[in-house]
DNA sequence: TCTGGGGTCCTAGGACCC
DNA sequence: TCTGGGGTCCTAGGACCC
């Protein structure tokens, strides 16, 4: 696997933008979308809109994206939307429009697709792309995916180009928005080294701050330190990952096609229910997300042997059970059978926030008349 | 002022089999 | 009459990502 061209493409504020092409006279303004039934925005006689505002919002729920204008105020994704609106509360709020944002998804992606067909699916708003084979050089390559993006969705993307998706990921994030990097080996001293270790995908919040507390902030810093000391700490696996990683080794291929291993569905109540008290609308609630899981299964073609739940507690500690079936389903009565048996497992005292429900060890659904599948 | 919803991957112990 | 090591499956929890 050597001398690889990889690209890391990421959509710049990928939902804001989505609704700054709806609403284009909302640009500039801190704009951020989320929460739960959060009003949309009305347009009045005189032609102006009228738009929630962080400040109006009372109850559950996150940021999904904030525009830049936003972020310099300090709130951000994963940020709940009460503590955000103490930041910024003449921020305008948006609710979440999930169809539309996969809607300019698909448009991005096929945009893309056009230039370069395999593409490994990361989300709703970024992928990666194996450019070896292709002939043209990284900056035009790179240029002509952006402006391609931008023609079909009228959104901009960042995108880096690099020797792994280690690096190409890190990348995409260096010049955003409408970044265009190009980063090789030799550049990592100078543009990898001074950044971060949470910058590298793969070190999140609990690694970040383990290794804050042995004194490494930098991802030089961890390429300085010993391969064998990091293992110690953070276990074989981990810390060679560590090490190889601070060092901008990845081999990870680009893959373009995968089966899915889990789906599931979950909600939090709007207040914390308790299993006895409010026995009935927790009920109902459970029986419909075995239904949608059910028909997630017969939708994506797959039928699933393990049946799971999760319940998260008013202190949001969360637990899972799960139980394997005998044979595998797609029936939303049995699923519902199942997780009840789940239920029964877990403790019942505390108030409820959350309540989800999952299948896993999933096969193709067989097709009914296919006689070589059939036999046996 | 509490922190969404959809996923993947890893770890680890115990059961069970050879 | 007490004892091994490997492999796989099941279950629970947790880190992490978008």
């Amino acid at each position: 696997m050597s001398d690889r061209r990889i690209a890391h493409l990421d959509m710049d504020a990928f939902y804001a933008s989505v609704e700054l092409l709806r609403y284009p006279e909302l640009r500039g303004q801190p704009l951020v979308i989320g929460g739960r039934s959060v009003p949309a925005p009305q347009r009045q006689a005189d032609g102006s809109l009228r738009c929630a505002r962080l400040r109006d919002y009372a109850g559950r729920g996150v940021i999904t994206t904030a525009t830049y204008e936003a972020r310099a105020l300090g709130v951000g994704s994963a940020m709940g939307l009460m503590k955000a609106a103490q930041l910024a509360p003449d921020a305008l709020l948006l609710p979440v429009d999930f169809d539309a944002y996969r809607h300019y998804s698909r448009l991005f992606k096929a945009a893309v697709r056009e230039i370069v067909p395999q593409i490994e699916d990361r989300g709703i708003d970024e992928i990666y792309l194996d450019l070896s084979t292709h002939e043209e050089d990284s900056a035009s390559l790179a240029r002509r995916l952006k402006d391609s993006v931008a023609a079909a969705t009228g959104l901009r993307c960042s995108i880096a180009i690099a020797p792994n998706k280690l690096l190409a990921k890190i990348g995409s994030d260096l010049d955003k928005p409408d970044g265009l990097t190009l980063l090789g080996m030799d550049d990592l001293p100078t543009r990898i080294w001074p950044l971060p270790v949470r910058k590298i995908n793969g070190i999140g919040p609990k690694a970040d701050q383990k290794l804050a507390t042995l004194g490494i902030r930098s991802i030089g810093e961890l390429a300085a330190a010993d391969e064998h000391w990091l293992c110690g700490h953070f276990g074989q696996h981990y810390g060679r990952w560590l090490h190889a990683a601070a060092h901008g080794l990845d081999e990870h291929p680009v893959v373009t096609h995968s089966e899915p291993k889990s789906v599931s569905r979950e909600t939090t109540f709007a207040r914390d229910l308790h299993a006895r008290n409010d026995r009935t609308e927790l009920g109902q609630l459970f029986t419909a997300l075995c239904e949608r899981v059910a028909a997630d299964l017969v939708r994506k073609g797959v039928m699933a042997c393990t049946i799971g739940i999760k319940l998260r507690y008013a202190d949001f500690s969360s637990v899972t059970r799960d139980i394997t079936l005998a044979e595998a389903t797609t029936d939303a009565r049995m699923i519902r059978r199942a997780a009840g048996e789940c239920l029964k497992r877990v403790p019942l005292e505390q108030r409820l926030r959350l309540l989800g429900v999952r299948a896993s060890h999933l096969s193709p659904l067989a097709e009914p008349m296919q006689p070589e599948l059939a036999l046996d």
